[in-house]
DNA sequence: AAAAAACAGGCAAACGTTTGCGTGAAAAGT
DNA sequence: ACTTTTCACGCAAACGTTTGCCTGTTTTTT
C-alpha cells in the first residue's frame, strides 16, 4: 500500500498468470477468460494498482500531451485561452504543458524543441512578436506533430489556425459609431509592425467606403502602445482640421491612456469626444470613463477552438496517416461589445 | 533528416560502437576515448538525434516535471503566480503540467491522481475551495511525490507551503486610515467559511488595539462577495450610529461594487468615504473612483517561491532519501499599496 | 469420432536509454 | 619480462507496458 507503486508484472506474479495476461484483462481484451478477468482486477484494486503513464507513453510513442507555448501566461487573453484548452483537453483525457516565450523568438525556439522530445502529441502555439524565422514549425511537420496556431498567426502557406476577424468588430465600431451620429472619426492604431494593427485599419476603411463616407488617412495615426505615444497621437489627431468626436483605438490600454490625457485638456468624454476599442477587457466596465465599446475577441473561444480541432487531427492520425490532408482555418468573428451602463 | 527521430541505437550501428558507448560519448563520460567522444558528437549533430524524453524518464523514473493544480487559470492572482512558475522550473529546466480544479473537489482529486499516474516529480497545488478531504493529498506523500501548497493551504500539519500573510497588510491598512484622520473604521467581509476572511478581520483587530483605540464589532459586516450582497453590507455600515468614513473591503472588486453603490447615493468619495481593499488588481489605477490603497499579496512571489522550493526538494531527494526532514513554511508578506494619483 | 473452430492464455520482442559489471589491450610499475 | 594498473569500450539487464504470434484445451461441426 506504501512505497512504491504496484506494477502489472506483481500482479501476474501473484496470480500465477503472465504479464500479458495481466495487461489484456485490465483492458478487457475478449481473449481473457471472465474469471480471470475478474479476479486480475479484483487484486489490481485491492493493491492500488494504476498504470504507469510514462511506461504506456513511451511504449506507445503517444504521450496523451498537448503543449502549448505563448508569449504570457500573466495576460489576460493568454490566461483564458489556456484555461479553454486545458478544459477541452480535459474532456478528451489529454494533458497540457505550457510554456511560455516571453515573446522572445530564440526561447520559442528552444521551447519546439523541448516539446517535440518531450514528445508532446501536439501543439498549440501563439507565436512570439519578433518571430521571423520558421523553421522550427516545419521541423514539427517533417517529425510529424501537427501544431495548431492560434491568435498570433505566422506569415505560412498550410497550417492548421484559428484566429479572430478583425475585421467584423472593425466595421461595428465604426458603424457603432457613425450610427451615434459621429461624421468625423480618428483612429489610434498599433504600430505597422503588427499584423493586428493592418486589419484594424482595413475595417476602419471598409466600414467608411461601406457607408460611402470619404476616408481621410489623416485621420488614422500610429502609436507604439506606450501611454507617452499615446498622448502625442491624440494630441496629433485633436489638432487636426476636421477634430474628430469619437476614436478607434488599437486597445483598451490605448483608450484609457488617450482618455486620461484627453481629461487633463479638459475635454468632456461624455460630449466631445467617444472612444471605441478593441480587447474588452472586464475592467473597463467598472470605470466611469472608458470606451463606450470595445470588440471582444473571445479568447477563452479561441484557446477551445485551437484545441477542439488539434485533438481532432490527433484523433485522424490515428485512423489515417495521411499526407494530404485539409488545413483548418478557423476564424472567430470579432464582436463589438457596448459597456455596461453606469 | 525527416521522418522518425534518430536515436541512439543508429549511431551506434552506423558507427560500429555499442549504445553504451553512444551514451556515454553524449554525456561525456570520462572513459570514453576523446576521439570515440568526437565522432560519435559529430554524428549525432549531423543526425540532428536529440534524446527522447519519454524513454529517459521512463529509464530513469523522473520526468522532470512538476504538476500545477489550481482552482482557475484565467484568474488573475493564478496566472501571475502560473507564470512565475513556469519561468522558475524553466530556468531549472523542468517543465510544467497545468490543471485546474475550478474549485471542485472531485475533479481536484482526480487531477491529482492523474498527475500522479503521470509520473510528474512534484506538484504544485493551491486547493479547491470545496476541498474538505485531504486523503489524496497523504497519498502522495506515501508515494513519496513532493508537494508545495500555495495561496490556499489545507489545515494540514508537516506540509510545505507559502503562503501570504493577511496580517501585515490589514494591519498597514488599518494604520494607513488612522493616519489619514479616520476614526470610525468599518469592515466589509467575505463570507465566514474563507479563511481568508478570519485572517481580514484578526489584522483589523489588531491594528485597533495595537492603536489603543476600542474596537467594535458591529463595524464589521460580511457579505458573499457578490455585488448585491455588498451593496446590503455597505448600508448596514452607513446606517451605524458611528457612521464610518472608511471601509476596509475583502477584495477590489467589493470596493468597486460598494464605490458603485455610494455614488449613487451621492456619496462624496473623496471627502466622505474611503475605501481601502485587497488583491492591487491593476486596474484601480486606470480608475477615477477607487480604493485609495490596497493590499497585495504578490501572486508571482508567492509562484517563484514556491516552485524554488518544490525544485529543492526534488534535487535534494536524490541525495538524501531522508525521511525527518524539515518543512518549508514560507510566509511572503503582503504590502499596502497606494494607487497611483490620477 | 475425427476434423475444424473457438477459446484462453503464454512467450517474447519491442520501445530508447542508462548503468553495473566484465574484458581485452595498452601503459605503467617492478 | 612479467604482473599490475589504467584505459576504452562492450554486454546485457532493467524500467513497465503492449501486442503479434503461437499453443494447448475445449467446444462445435459434420
Amino acid at each position: 500500500m506504501t512505497g512504491k507503486p504496484a506494477t502489472i508484472k506483481e500482479i501476474a506474479k501473484i496470480l500465477n498468470v503472465s504479464v500479458s495476461t495481466v495487461s489484456r484483462a485490465l483492458h478487457k481484451h475478449p481473449t481473457i477468460g471472465v474469471t480471470t478477468q475478474q479476479k486480475v482486477q479484483a487484486l489490481a484494486d485491492k493493491m492500488g494498482y494504476e498504470p504507469n503513464q510514462t511506461a504506456i507513453s513511451f511504449q506507445k510513442g503517444k504521450t496523451y500531451t498537448i503543449g502549448v507555448i505563448i508569449p504570457e501566461l500573466s495576460e489576460a487573453f493568454f490566461s483564458a485561452a489556456i484555461s479553454a484548452i486545458e478544459d477541452t483537453a480535459y474532456k478528451r483525457n489529454y494533458t497540457v504543458l505550457i510554456a511560455q516565450s516571453h515573446d522572445d523568438e530564440a526561447k520559442e525556439i528552444q521551447l519546439v524543441e523541448k516539446m517535440k522530445n518531450s514528445r508532446v502529441d501536439g501543439l498549440l502555439i501563439s507565436v512570439a512578436k519578433t518571430t521571423s524565422g520558421f523553421a522550427h514549425f516545419d521541423m514539427l511537420k517533417r517529425f510529424n506533430i501537427p501544431v495548431v496556431f492560434f491568435d498570433r498567426i505566422p506569415p505560412l502557406k498550410n497550417i492548421h489556425y484559428v484566429a479572430c476577424n478583425m475585421e467584423t468588430g472593425s466595421i461595428e465600431a465604426v458603424n457603432y459609431l457613425l450610427q451615434k451620429g459621429h461624421r468625423s472619426i480618428g483612429m489610434i492604431n498599433g504600430p505597422a509592425t503588427l499584423a493586428a494593427s493592418g486589419e484594424r485599419k482595413e475595417g476602419y476603411i471598409k466600414a467608411m467606403i461601406k457607408n460611402r463616407l470619404k476616408f481621410d488617412p489623416s485621420l488614422i495615426v500610429s502609436c507604439d502602445l506606450t501611454d507617452q505615444d499615446t498622448r502625442t497621437a491624440l494630441d496629433n489627431l485633436l489638432a487636426h482640421k476636421r477634430r474628430p468626436t469619437a476614436i478607434v483605438t488599437f486597445n483598451d490600454y490605448v483608450s484609457l491612456y488617450a482618455i486620461k490625457h484627453a481629461r487633463s485638456q479638459g475635454i468632456d468624454l461624455d460630449k466631445d469626444l467617444q472612444f471605441v476599442s478593441y480587447a474588452n477587457l472586464p475592467m473597463i466596465n467598472y470605470m466611469d470613463y472608458a470606451p463606450v465599446a470595445s470588440v471582444e475577441q473571445f479568447p477563452y473561444l479561441q484557446g477551445q477552438k485551437a484545441a477542439d480541432i488539434l485533438l481532432d487531427l490527433l484523433l485522424r492520425k490515428v485512423q489515417s496517416p495521411d499526407e494530404l490532408q485539409a488545413y483548418y482555418n478557423v476564424m472567430v468573428e470579432s464582436q463589438l461589445v457596448e459597456s455596461k451602463k453606469k
